[in-house]
DNA sequence: TTATTGTATTTGTCTATACTAATATACTGT
DNA sequence: ACAGTATATTAGTATAGACAAATACAATAA
């Protein structure tokens, strides 16, 4: 159990990096909120992009109460931001963090050449 | 819906890369796996190393029974890689982008300085 | 005001997941 | 063969998650 450095720019152990309790749990809760396939959808189909409840309901294709519901799990969760305008409420991905997350798993997980 | 060019290097479009269900449902089992607290704090004691289910079980810290369960759910997602050896059985993450995901979600989620 | 559209919330039900305790299996050493 | 150690499996229970249907709320349009 020990202090493996990684390199020069840097010497604190692979335990501190993500073995935290803390870390551990904030990663998992936000994993798991990401980690339902109606949710990776909405997470795509939002991008960088900013898109109202309807427009994902229409692409992302299940009832709209059960979009919302999902929505707001991500909201709770911190991964999405929304914001109303007049009737409509758009929803987008919170931090870059998180974006740059989907786009890694993209990388990861997606067939399609690259 | 539209073909949005990502750069000059591939000529797909965003809904070619995560919206195919079929890859959402990879994804989403895979994360699904990979989003529970002691499955990721497993995930990180094995980091790139190969360590037998007594060890695992030390450092993660519940029962060895637990820990079972929960290497044969990594196990079966495809997560995992394991072999025996006499007594004792070693587990290993089973591949390259498993591995990248792993160090890309420490970048992502973890407090320590990078 | 009433009707309409867009979104959120609540409630009930069904399924999946997590954990423990107990037991089983497999290998090793004597 | 027996005892001991390492790991896996099973069964039971408790909790969380998912979905649909109905309803509530908010803003606009008439």
């Amino acid at each position: 159990m020990g202090s493996i450095a990684l390199g020069s720019k840097c010497d604190f152990t692979i335990e501190d990096m993500l073995v935290k309790e803390e870390d551990i749990d904030r990663a998992s809760r936000s994993l798991k909120a990401i980690s339902h396939p109606l949710r990776l959808k909405i997470l795509c189909v939002l991008g960088d992009k900013e898109v109202s409840v309807q427009d994902i309901v229409d692409n992302v294709g299940t009832s709209q109460s059960n979009i919302s519901q999902h929505l707001a799990i991500l909201r709770d969760k911190g991964i999405l931001a929304s914001r109303k305008d007049a009737n409509r409420v758009y929803y987008r991905v919170g931090d870059y963090r998180t974006l740059r997350l989907i786009s890694m798993m993209q990388e990861v997980f997606c067939s399609a050449p690259h």
